[in-house]
DNA sequence: TAAGTAATGCAACCGGGTTGCAAAGATTGG
DNA sequence: CCAATCTTTGCAACCCGGTTGCATTACTTA
């Protein structure tokens, strides 16, 4: 278990500690993304400076993507292991406005879409919000 | 120049006092999209609680709509006339990462979407990120 | 083992957003 | 035209997520 995760830090040149396998293990069996606060709370006795570096680090070296789904705090989930947060990797995020959670829609690549003359596009974020499975 | 903006004002029920009128003066005036701390800069002697309202009352009414383009703070443009605020009305936002303008792209449509069983849609936010035609 | 580097913990700060409350301004019924 | 009422404004304070500086601890390696 701390042996496999540690296994993708490594790969990821990101130098295992305790606290960064720990921060990883959640990441992994959650399901949905998750935001520094949550965090805060999953580790009442850690600080939240250091959670938050960790976070910051981890996205860094692409272990994990940001997502702002526009309810507050910024969330993050892990990356596939193929994934190098490049445009073609983007995939579409589901923010369900009963539960708060946030998934990654993996399957769903963003569209393409056409800009107007002389915009160039780097990146794109697309947040659908609505009810999610669970909820229904 | 202040008639026609009280005309609509008054047709999205929001009482036209000076510093309304004003505020939307200045998000008539301005092409790209306007945060509050923003607005506070225009306006020195204004209280941010009173713009803060004002952006409030004005998105409540759908005389303007509310853009997150993941920069900081929330950012915020004119609807259309015929706007209501509906999917079907939903364009895509573009952000420049170069002069942190953000423009509503109204001839584009958000693309549809077909979301995984049992999650439904209420909503969608697509900003694209880039470089603007005047920073090129 | 000593020196150097990296990670952590603590504290403080910043900025955007938000609210309570009192004062000022607009509205309306008598 | 005035009094009572409702709305808007201004001020202050607060909340919370994010971020940084700095001292301490843990790790690495020569």
């Amino acid at each position: 278990m701390k042996k496999s995760n540690d296994r993708q830090l490594i790969k990821r040149n990101i130098k295992p500690t305790a606290m960064r396998e720990l921060v990883l293990e959640v990441l992994t069996e959650e399901e949905t993304a998750i935001s520094l606060p949550e965090l805060e709370k999953r580790f009442e006795k850690a600080d939240k400076a250091t959670l938050y570096r960790t976070l910051k680090t981890f996205e860094e070296r692409k272990l994990i993507h940001s997502i702002d789904d526009g309810s507050g705090p910024v969330k993050y989930a892990l990356c596939l292991e193929k994934c190098s947060c490049e445009v073609e990797d983007l995939h579409v995020h589901f923010h369900c406005t009963k539960c708060n959670k946030t998934y990654c829609l993996h399957e769903i690549p963003v569209p393409s879409i056409s800009l107007p003359k002389d915009f160039s596009l780097e990146s794109v974020n697309m947040v659908v919000q609505g009810i999610c499975a669970n909820c229904e």
